[in-house]
DNA sequence: GTGAAAGCGCTAACAT
DNA sequence: ATGTTAGCGCTTTCAC
């Protein structure tokens, strides 16, 4: 690879010109035959500028770093596509730190080395000391799809909302007993969903029982275990609202093991669209979440941060929408 | 963020030295009680060498990048998580470049701006001067399942074998008329898979006709498409193997579409076994690969190259499994 | 046992 | 209109 010096030597002009050109500096004064020459040896050399000189000049990397639970989680690719096409349309590239398989709380590494400019966090159990740690460490972070009472970088979907409509949806199809299995208590997004899944009975004036609520990861294997908990603890509910994606899978796989029918013993909704929800059979109803503009927005937030050396306040992005397809339906006695 | 030079000062000794301590730098000679010292202020001043600095000093970023078509195709996040796992086994992290919504080949900047140590490209359309560009970067490159004519840097999987198993399978089910849905004639993959069909037929006594192939790319839209004009030009098959686990599922939904029962009217069968596969209903029968190894193998490919500065020849990664589920049953007449 | 010096490739402020 | 200089923070070779 060509450095800057030797293009210097061969268009017989010294390096920083060079630099000056290559980096529009406006207040450069230089003749057009030279410019010329310049950018013709450098299209010729195939000249690319050093990244890590770059890097270590300007204290600057042009990275972003996205910290997620799981790289195979369909949530996530969503948020990641919203990410780095937005840190991509601004010069930066996405770095995504995968935290399976992982030390805990590892990705403060990558801050604290200055392998990136700014940190996307997308994880649920944040301590309070890592927020502090963060905080300490100057970069600019946020925190994506929960929130963390210590910090106000935060960037959420209105997950309220989203449970509401799920719920909404199960009333008007005149469902009475429906249950919820929800995310783990610890993480936002999972007490907004309950929330919401509150508010709706409230509204049409259900009665809500704690017992109609089972508590859940936001995984496949969690989803059937408290499927299978339903089936065995309870009288069945007629509805079933799961608080994720992954949630509603492993709910159906338990009722496919019981021969459970959907919708016709039991409707159920998941939030989350994904890209094969329509392909399973029954298809699956679902409340679709902005998660691309989730990505987006908080790479928006960090980039500002970036420049203003000031962070920007908690902010939810609205939008969840019912998908109504084949796994929810009337109640019929 | 601490320097070397402000720990010296603090310790009262050369930033050398400090450098030369937390290297482990075996011809140092120095005294137990500096060496304490050092050692101490680091920890309390939490020093982390600045990554930025030394990267441009020793040439060499400890990054890999892997280049592949979509970060929402469960394929690939399989091959990430064993890339992922291989690279930090040995200090090394992983740059996942999603080539979706960005220029093509734009992904050879990763290379020539010193941004990632290697390479690794998961990605089929690969043309010629992108290889030679490839090479004249003198940067070690594997490409990951896939071949290409000019270059001998290549991990594969068995994918003859596995579409031979395939087959296999669903002629010992007794079934007369097999289709294969295949995948793009431009990708290796798509080849083998093709060959291993053909092989299991020819050993079987059956004729191979070409009218029972219909190309696919590996995505459920064409999988869709591809399953449409089965249905409506051709007789109807009684089994499917389909090349892909996505093709697969866009088959899966035209068949729903047109209320062919699965596996009652046609048997069907994909290659690659991913977390939602056996929740589907029916659930599907595949062929589980061992992508996570594949993803292994090709940094332990890559790193060895760093080292040696000689690539290693072509390797095939064998291991394909049958994972029998409800789509494929029996012919009955 | 420790220090000094050089330099990776680039950019930015200041000279000429 | 172009050149000079300094320095980002680290590692490495050599000197004492």
């Amino acid at each position: 690879m060509a450095t800057l010096k030797e293009i210097s030597q061969i268009v017989g002009v010294h390096p920083s010109v060079i630099s000056r050109v290559l980096n529009d500096d406006q207040t450069l004064k230089i003749k057009d035959s030279t410019r010329k020459k310049i950018l013709q040896t450098v299209k010729e050399l195939n000249y690319q500028p050093n990244r890590m000189a770059r890097n270590l000049k300007m204290n600057k990397t042009n990275m972003l770093g996205i910290v997620i639970p799981d790289i195979g989680n369909p949530v996530y690719s969503d948020i990641i596509k919203g990410a780095e096409s937005e840190a991509n349309a601004n010069g930066y590239s996405l770095l995504i730190y995968s935290e399976h398989n992982k030390k805990k709380n590892e990705f403060l590494k990558l801050i604290k080395d200055n392998h990136v400019d700014g940190l996307l966090i997308a994880s649920h159990e944040l301590e309070h000391e890592i927020i502090l740690e963060l905080e300490s460490s100057k970069k600019p972070f946020v925190i994506v799809n929960g929130k963390h009472s210590s910090s106000d970088n935060y960037v959420v979907l209105d997950d309220k909302a989203a449970g509401k409509l799920a719920t909404e949806h199960l009333i008007e199809l005149g469902h009475k007993h429906i249950t919820h299995i929800s995310g783990p208590i610890y993480a936002d997004s999972a007490i907004q969903r309950l929330q919401g899944y509150r508010e709706a009975l409230h509204q049409n004036n259900y009665d809500f029982k704690s017992a109609n609520v089972i508590e859940s990861q936001y995984t496949i294997d969690s989803g059937y275990e408290a499927m299978k908990e339903i089936i065995k603890n309870h009288t069945l509910p007629t509805a079933i609202f799961a608080a994720n994606i992954l949630i509603a899978l492993g709910a159906l796989k338990a009722m496919k093991e019981h021969e459970i029918k959907v919708p016709g013993d039991i409707s159920i909704i998941g939030l989350h669209d994904t890209y094969f929800t329509s392909i399973l059979s029954p298809s699956l109803t679902t409340i679709q979440m902005p998660l691309f503009e989730l990505g987006v927005y908080s790479v928006k937030s960090i980039l500002q941060n970036i420049e203003d050396k000031q962070a920007s306040p908690g902010k939810i992005i609205h939008g969840a929408s019912l998908i109504k397809r084949e796994s929810t339906a009337e109640f019929k006695i």
